[in-house]
DNA sequence: CGTTACAAAATTTTT
DNA sequence: TTTTGTAACG
């Protein structure tokens, strides 16, 4: 569909609101044009005769570097001080970052310990450590000492800021905890009892503290008047370091802080992953580790920036290069999908310049398929799915991409009906596994007897708890003197009350020991711990679920002695200390360990969880204008170019097909009943309509026919009564008294018309 | 305690 | 855009 036929389908149309986005949309265009091309550092080279030079030397190393294509091979070899390195999606960018370690490393002669490998997942950083670790084999010795500065942005931050001896300045000591957004939630709720604060919009403490903190805004919604927030927000400051706790902008922020004292041995290079992702503060944290001679390596996409909305910068590449003088490398050779697939996602992007190079076979054109709505699709899907399984083509390689959590919820119903295996992309939270913040809770409470928050959640833990929320033991701990702990005043008022729960006595008691008499003991195996802390009787012992709970909280001590062990310059108190506060930051190791069931099926994710995926086929469900983009988002040229490339994010997951579904009578509100108008960039060439073969749509024309007849009296809330003139297909037109002739689309008639019944 | 007025949320999520 | 949630007021 051309730019013109898109406007005279709109202006029939007659809303002002897909006027604005049709305008948004030709403006995004017009940038497009203004967009000025980078100064691409091309290679001069095949680097055959530097890779003959280090297989001499070492051969299984000369291969993993011969496998790399010219590009490829430039951006580990070419010698620049500071690089950032534009990777194509699907273009290799890890393979070539691993190389890059390598080649400093192993040909360089660069330490590990010299280099500061950052990326946003814990997913990533392991993956990088594992390949070397592979490639070490038994050489690998102290390899987690060498490689302890290979991580995610936080647990950097932290490890810098636990060593470092400026944190006790900051009001910290070693060890510190760390509180995710829920634990923070919780410690300013009990600062407020504890304090008698008088605090509006409790619910939203975090944002409040956010917008506190960038524009020192206490005012917030309906708010006439000020209430005790900075009251609040200078107690917490001051209670955090009581307690020894930060939460996770403290990482980041508080090793800025740090990192300005120039106390820090500046490595000799600096690595970054997905840097399209940095935020103001990710990027402070790079400029403050980098020293004068150190190098940067920055390597992302910024056609993948997909987390505007958390922060990340539009072009933040241009902008460091001229800050950094850094030059411009880019990796444009795709190995992922088809010629097909790769045109037709191109065609949205808007500052790619024709970088994107396809090197598979031609492949199939986009499907592009009408259905009546969500249901329908969702049947539709379980068909071809169920075709699929006769086949025998397996479901792992199949992914079905939606927008909104929302949206999967029909599709995993219809599939479960069917027996159709799936998968879901979301990650597992640390909050849903109540056993381990328990046992967490328990942890805290060892290590730190003056942890109020871990004392308080430990007795009023809704599942494994000695008494409901309570005020007056809140308040209490506000009056204890300076030698009685936290874990005293909860043992004290646990001890008082009329039945006390002997369970939970002993345990404290345990707890109390803990530091003295187990845990620089030789024993420290998990059956220890439980037998030491009384733990068994408190897990519910009777129930179908301890042995569940044994076997979580086993994982989950292995893990933290895992990571003990790798602090072996660490006492043992000490080590578990750091252990504990790392849980947070890399909770998905410590939840399902062994008992994670094999994934098999058809994954079943959002776009934004798709991320770095591939699969054989690809679905895009529900790609309705209001979809995608989302309807909220069609203001503002910033939020509609992200939600293109949230679209060739998802197009660009698929090797082999892609298909993209969209729903004539939509059942979401503000969706609209036509396709993503951002496909109609793609060339019908691209493209292939199809509509599924359905009784539905019949039987549904027929509800619609039932429901609206010409000549029936409306109301409207705005218009007043009104007579339907007119009905098509997709749009149903009203003339009223007040303001004439209006037409409505027929997803939004039911509920903007209210029936007149005579 | 009920009503009114109006800002914020809706949507994505890692640490 | 509409819906939801909260403060403020009577």
């Amino acid at each position: 569909m051309s730019y013109k036929h898109l406007r005279s389908k709109l202006k029939s149309s007659n809303t002002n609101k897909l006027d604005q986005i049709f305008n948004a949309f030709e403006a995004e265009g017009r940038a497009l044009k203004e967009q000025n091309n980078p100064n691409i550092h091309h290679p001069t080279s095949d680097y055959n005769q530097e890779i003959d030079d280090i297989k001499r030397l070492d051969h299984k190393l000369g291969l993993t570097f011969e496998r790399l294509n010219q590009h490829q091979r430039h951006a580990v070899f070419y010698p620049s001080k500071n690089t950032i390195l534009s990777a194509m999606v699907g273009s290799g960018k890890t393979t070539v970052l691993i190389a890059k370690v390598f080649y400093l490393h192993f040909v360089k002669n660069i330490p590990f310990d010299k280099m500061v490998v950052l990326t946003f997942t814990n997913k990533a950083a392991r993956e990088i450590k594992e390949r070397i670790t592979s490639y070490l084999g038994d050489k690998a010795t102290q390899i987690n000492e060498q490689l302890r500065y290979f991580g995610t942005f936080h647990s950097i931050a932290r490890q810098i800021l636990n060593e470092h001896p400026y944190l006790i300045d900051l009001g910290f000591k070693p060890g510190f905890q760390v509180m995710d957004e829920q634990e923070k939630q919780e410690f300013l709720e009990r600062l407020i009892i504890q304090n008698n604060l008088s605090i509006k919009y409790i619910n939203q403490l975090n944002k409040r503290w956010k917008k506190y903190n960038e524009t020192n805004e206490i005012i917030m919604g309906n708010m006439k008047s000020e209430d005790d927030f900075e009251e609040l927000v200078n107690l917490a400051e001051k209670e955090k370091r009581t307690i020894n706790s930060m939460d996770f902008d403290d990482l980041i922020g508080l090793c800025n802080k740090t990192l300005s004292q120039n106390l820090f041995n500046a490595p000799d290079w600096i690595i970054i992953d997905e840097f399209q992702d940095c935020n103001e503060d990710q990027l402070s944290l790079i400029e403050n580790i980098k020293g004068v001679d150190s190098s940067l390596f920055v390597v992302g996409d910024q056609n993948q920036s997909i987390y505007g909305w958390r922060g990340s910068k539009e072009n933040l590449f241009q902008e460091v290069q001229l800050k950094w003088n850094a030059t411009w490398l880019e990796l444009p050779q795709n190995y992922r999908s088809t010629e097909n697939i790769l045109s037709a996602a191109e065609s949205l992007l808007y500052d790619n310049n024709g970088s994107l190079i396809a090197t598979r076979h031609t492949g199939q054109p986009i499907d592009l398929i009408r259905h009546f709505d969500d249901q329908q699709e969702a049947f539709y899907l379980k068909e071809q799915l169920q075709t699929s399984q006769k086949e025998n083509v397996s479901l792992d390689n199949i992914a079905i991409l939606f927008r909104t959590h929302q949206q999967i919820k029909i599709v995993e119903t219809i599939f479960k009906q069917s027996n159709i295996p799936y998968q879901l992309g979301k990650k597992d939270d640390l909050h849903d596994k109540p056993i381990l913040v328990f046992f967490l809770k328990v942890l805290k409470v060892c290590i730190n007897p003056n942890d109020d928050d871990a004392s308080l959640g430990l007795i009023f833990d809704p599942t494994f708890g000695a008494m409901k929320h309570n005020k007056s033991i809140i308040q209490a701990l506000n009056n204890r003197d300076q030698n009685t702990t936290a874990l005293n005043v909860i043992f004290q008022q646990i001890s008082k009350r009329k039945n006390p729960s002997v369970e939970h006595i002993t345990l404290l008691q345990q707890i109390d020991k803990f530091t003295k008499e187990f845990i620089n003991s030789s024993k420290t195996n998990i059956n220890e711990l439980l037998d030491f802390l009384n733990l068994r009787n408190i897990l519910k012992p009777t129930s179908i679920h301890h042995q569940d709970y044994v076997t979580a909280i086993s994982h989950a001590w292995e893990q933290l002695l895992i990571f003990m062990k790798a602090q072996s310059w660490l006492d043992s108190i000490s080590a578990l200390k750091v252990a504990v506060g790392q849980v947070v930051l890399e909770s998905s190791f410590y939840i399902n360990g062994r008992i994670k069931e094999k994934g098999n099926g058809v994954h079943l994710l959002t776009i934004h969880a798709s991320k770095g995926l591939e699969f054989d086929r690809v679905y895009i469900a529900g790609a309705n204008t209001g979809i995608i983009p989302l309807s909220q988002h069609q203001k503002g040229s910033q939020n509609l170019k992200e939600e293109k490339r949230l679209l060739f994010v998802a197009m660009t997951r698929g090797k082999n097909n892609v298909e993209i579904g969209w729903h004539s009578q939509p059942s979401t509100r503000n969706t609209e009943a036509e396709p993503s108008y951002f496909l109609n960039v793609i060339p019908d060439s691209l493209l292939n309509r199809k509509t599924t073969g359905d009784q539905k749509k019949t039987t549904a024309n027929n509800q619609i026919s039932d429901e609206w007849q010409i000549g029936d009296s409306v109301r409207h809330k705005k218009y007043g009564t009104g007579v339907i003139s007119e009905i098509t297909e997709t749009e149903l037109i009203c003339s009223f008294k007040s303001v004439g002739e209006k037409s409505f689309s027929m997803a939004f008639a039911k509920v903007l018309l209210v029936k007149i019944e005579s």
